[in-house]
RNA sequence: GGGAGUGUUCCCGAGUGGCCAAAGGGGGCAGACUGUAAAUCUGUUGUCAGUGACUUCGAUGGUCCGAAUCCAUCCGCUCCCA
């Protein structure tokens, strides 16, 4: 379980222990969302570029292959043939960003398949069965990811119905672990913080749900459109009435200045598409900011995307010949530029971890919390 | 040699007298993307000056208040017949 190692004020070095292997934490986890990272990346690249967590979705992976033949083939590690920790996100987010098919009643949520249309039934007892059967090292709750900007009474109704699935999902999860056709009968399951952006309603449901005891406890619902001000005070505000002992993630984010600022909060895990979804268009991460490869003024570039980046990318390839594989349509490019990018993630969180051994976290946080977000 | 077409802004391609600096697509340039359906979406793309002005639709000349659009000649390309 969660180990804490040190704090720096309030963000904190520590680590969690699963029966799939030990995360150092802070730590990002690499987003696989239909078990594959998109852009190429097998897990042995992930195992490469020192990925610690890979996240996978139960809701996409119910539709394909299914979770009956993830679970026929002996679950999502054998399966991809990665053998350090999955997290899988409960589906309660593509209930809300494939908004405009969904209807939600307490049992659950009704909505149609992004693939062929079908109805689909989602509640707390079937994400955790689907998660189950894929055999994850954490499973998270099936939540609503309320949008913003939100009414008060429909936030506070959600939140509480949100409460009543998480227990919900708490007995189903200590059933399915009790099974003995259960392959990994060890699996863990995580609470979801929401509220929106309305102060009273995520402390209220901040303690409620701690009350539960909970593997962890991730913040959602953030990173959808307000001002990053506003989801830092979110943070800062629910941190406080989170267990001490028990892992922390923020859902969904961010930008490396965000995870700067949410481990600066007391966050220990993220996860982000940002990394993939910009690399596949252009977008790349480096220790001096942001740069567009695509754009022109790197045609005749003979240096590597990142001066100061060690990562295979960066040591073999030129700027100007991954924005020609861009401009030549050339799927290199993707995979080239999400290896870099997701290299980078998992080296800021290892520079990271190194600062707060060392008590620098402050002057590493000083010196990037602008500069990495910035475009050059 | 005879006949029929055709030439549009970087490319392809609409436009057949004023509402045309000229549809649409491609390409180019730039931007977006935060628990990933989407290799997707958005803006821009004659020049200069932010009203507007100027140059442009193969070339030259003409008709008209006004032409990418009509007429004449020339040049290039395509197809058919000999």
């Amino acid at each position: 379980m969660y180990k804490l190692i040190k704090n720096c004020k309030t963000a904190r070095r520590g680590q969690f222990t699963t029966v799939h292997g030990v995360v150092q934490t802070p730590a990002f986890m690499n987003v696989a969302t239909t078990a594959a990272i998109k852009g190429g990346l097998s897990t042995k690249d992930l195992e490469d570029i020192r990925c610690q967590v890979m996240l996978c979705n139960t809701y996409h992976l119910h539709l394909r292959p299914t979770d009956a033949v993830v679970n026929t083939m002996g679950g999502l590690q054998k399966f991809t043939n990665w053998k350090k920790p999955i997290l899988t996100d409960s589906g309660g987010f593509q209930v809300f960003s494939l908004a405009s098919l969904r209807k939600i009643k307490e049992e659950g949520v009704y909505f149609a398949s992004h693939i062929d249309g079908h109805k689909i039934f989602m509640g707390p007892e079937e994400s955790m069965r689907i998660q189950s059967n894929l055999a994850s090292t954490i499973a998270m709750a099936f939540d609503e990811c309320v949008e913003n900007p939100a009414q008060y009474d429909y936030s506070k109704a959600s939140c509480q119905r949100t409460t009543r699935w998480l227990q919900r999902c708490k007995a189903e999860m200590n059933r399915l672990n009790g099974l003995e056709s259960t392959i990994n009968k060890n699996q863990l399951l995580f609470g979801i913080n929401q509220g929106c952006c309305f102060d009273d309603l995520r402390v209220e449901h901040m303690k409620e749900i701690r009350e539960l005891n909970l593997d962890g406890y991730a913040i959602g619902g953030l990173a959808v459109g307000e001002p990053k001000e506003e989801m830092y005070h979110v943070i800062s505000l629910v941190e406080e009435h989170m267990p001490k002992d028990k892992i922390r993630y923020l859902m969904g984010v961010g930008t490396p200045g965000n995870i700067l600022e949410g481990v600066k909060r007391g966050v220990d895990i993220f996860d982000c598409v940002m990394p993939s979804r910009n690399a596949r268009h252009g977008h790349i991460n480096t220790w001096n900011g942001i740069i567009n490869i695509k754009n022109a003024k790197y045609q005749l570039d003979d240096t590597p995307l990142d001066n100061e980046c060690d990562c295979p990318v960066c040591k073999n390839y030129s700027r100007a010949y991954i924005r020609h594989l861009f401009k030549a349509e050339e799927m290199l490019a993707m995979r080239l530029c999400v290896y870099h990018n997701l290299y980078f993630y998992n080296n800021l969180m290892e520079k990271i971890r190194e600062s707060l051994n060392d008590d620098t976290f402050e002057i590493f946080y000083k010196k990037y919390i602008d500069l990495l977000d910035t475009r050059i």
